[in-house]
RNA sequence: CGCGGGGUAGAGCAGUCUGGUAGCUCGUCGGGCUCAUAACCCGGAGGUCAUGUGGUUCAAAUCCCUUCCCCGCAA
C-alpha cells in the first residue's frame, strides 16, 4: 500500500524480489487534480498497471469498506509506504504477518506525514528510513530496523527521497526476509525523542528574509523540487525559490534586499538576510518554468535595489 | 467548461495597446587587446515571431478566430 514516488521504488523492490508472491497494490484513488480536471494516477498505480498487479483504490479502509476485497486477497502480509490513509484495525490484524511500514525517519525521531521535509528543515545531518511493524498509533508501531542516511549539503527534499526510497525498498525486502525465516526483532520504540512531524503546508512556503540565511536555506531545500519555497518580486509577483546557497555577511541591510545580480552564466541574485544572505541560483517565475537566476536576470525581471517578499503573510 | 500568465535565435526577455526594415541581455563561432582571464574591444552565424494552403488589410509578431502545448493559483 502506498501512493507517491517513494512508494512505487519500494513497489518495485518488492516486486523484483524473487519469490514474493504480489497479490495487490492498493493506493489512493486518482484525483481531480492540476489545471484542468486531469485525473492523475499515482506513481504506484503507474508501476502497478506496468507490471500487471492488480490495483485496487478504496476511498477508505474504515468502517469494512475493503474488507471484502483484502478477504479474497488473502494476503499474507500488508507492505505500507506513504500510503495516505490511516489503516483500522481490523486491516493491520487481517495479514498472517502482520503489516509493515517503512518510515522516511529514525523513529520516533519525526513520526507522521512529512518526516523527511521536517528533518531538512530542521538543518539536521542525519535521517533515514524505519523498518517497522504498524499498529494502532501513528508511527508508533515497534521498530525492526534501522536504516541510517546522512543528509548532505547539496541534498534537497526530491534527492533525499530518492535515497531514502532505495533504503526503503532494500529495508523491506530484508524485512521480508526475517519474517520468513522468523529471525526478525521487534523493540518498542522509546517515548524519548518522539517527535511529530507535521505535514507541510502554505504557511510553510512563504520566505521570511527576516531570518536568518542557514534556516532560510533549508527551508528552501526542504521544499524542493515541490512544492517550493515562496515570495514575491517588487511588482507583487510570486515567485518561487528552487536553490539557494548561502552568501555570506550582509551587514546592516534591509532584509529582502536584493543587493547584487550576477548575469553571467547560472548567474545569480544575493537577497540580504535577518542574519547573512542567500545567494539564489534556480528559481521559478510565476507563469513561468524553472529557470536559472542568470536567465532571470538576464530577462529584466529584477535588479539589485528590489525588495523581495514585501507583502506580509496573510495568515 | 474553476481563475490567471505564457509560446519571438541555443537560453531569458522586449516589441503587440497606437499594424509598416526582427530588437535586448547572455550563450556560441571568428578576430583583437593582455603576462593572463570567466574581464574588455570588433565582427559573424543563428528566427517560416507555437499552430492554421484561417479571417481582416495595400501591408500582420502586432487586430480577429481555430487548434495544440507549457506554467502559476485554486482544489
Amino acid at each position: 500500500m502506498g501512493t507517491p514516488a517513494f512508494a512505487a521504488e519500494v513497489l518495485r523492490a518488492i516486486a523484483e524480489k524473487p519469490g514474493v508472491e504480489l497479490v495487490g497494490a492498493v493506493t489512493r484513488p486518482d484525483k481531480p487534480k492540476g489545471r484542468g480536471m486531469k485525473l492523475l494516477m499515482s506513481p504506484v498505480k503507474e508501476y502497478a498497471l506496468a507490471r500487471s498487479i492488480p490495483v485496487f483504490q478504496p476511498k477508505t479502509l474504515k468502517n469494512g469498506a475493503f474488507d471484502q476485497e483484502l478477504a479474497a486477497l488473502e494476503p499474507e502480509l500488508i507492505v505500507v509506504a506513504a500510503y495516505g490513509n490511516i489503516l483500522p484495525h481490523e486491516v493491520l490484524v487481517f495479514p498472517k504477518y502482520g503489516c509493515v511500514n517503512a518510515h522516511g525517519s529514525l523513529l520516533p525521531k519525526y513520526r507522521g506525514a512529512s518526516p523527511i521535509q521536517r528533518a531538512i528543515l530542521d538543518g539536521e545531518r542525519e535521517t533515514g528510513i524505519t523498518a517497522m511493524f504498524m499498529d494502532d498509533g501513528l508511527d508508533t508501531g515497534d521498530v525492526i530496523k534501522t536504516y541510517p542516511c546522512p543528509i548532505e549539503d547539496g541534498d534537497d527534499c526530491g534527492s533525499l527521497t530518492e535515497k531514502l526510497a532505495v533504503i526503503a525498498g532494500k529495508a523491506m525486502c530484508e524485512t521480508i526476509d526475517t519474517l520468513l525465516d522468523g529471525t526478525v526483532t521487534r523493540t518498542p520504540q522509546p517515548e524519548e525523542g518522539a517527535s511529530y512531524a507535521a505535514k507541510i503546508g502554505k504557511e510553510d512556503e512563504a520566505l521570511d528574509f527576516s531570518r536568518d540565511a542557514e534556516s532560510l536555506r533549508n527551508q528552501i531545500r526542504a521544499l524542493s523540487p515541490a512544492p517550493l519555497a515562496s515570495t514575491t518580486t517588487p511588482d507583487g509577483r510570486g515567485l518561487k525559490i528552487a536553490q539557494a546557497a548561502l552568501g555570506g555577511d550582509c551587514p546592516d541591510t534591509e532584509p529582502g534586499l536584493v543587493t547584487e545580480v550576477g548575469s553571467k552564466g547560472e548567474g545569480y541574485v544575493r537577497v540580504a538576510c535577518g542574519k547573512g544572505s542567500l545567494l539564489i541560483t534556480k528559481l521559478v517565475p510565476e507563469g513561468k518554468k524553472c529557470m536559472s537566476a542568470g536567465d532571470f536576470v538576464r530577462g529584466r525581471k529584477i535588479a539589485a535595489g528590489d525588495l523581495l517578499g514585501r507583502q506580509p503573510e496573510r495568515l
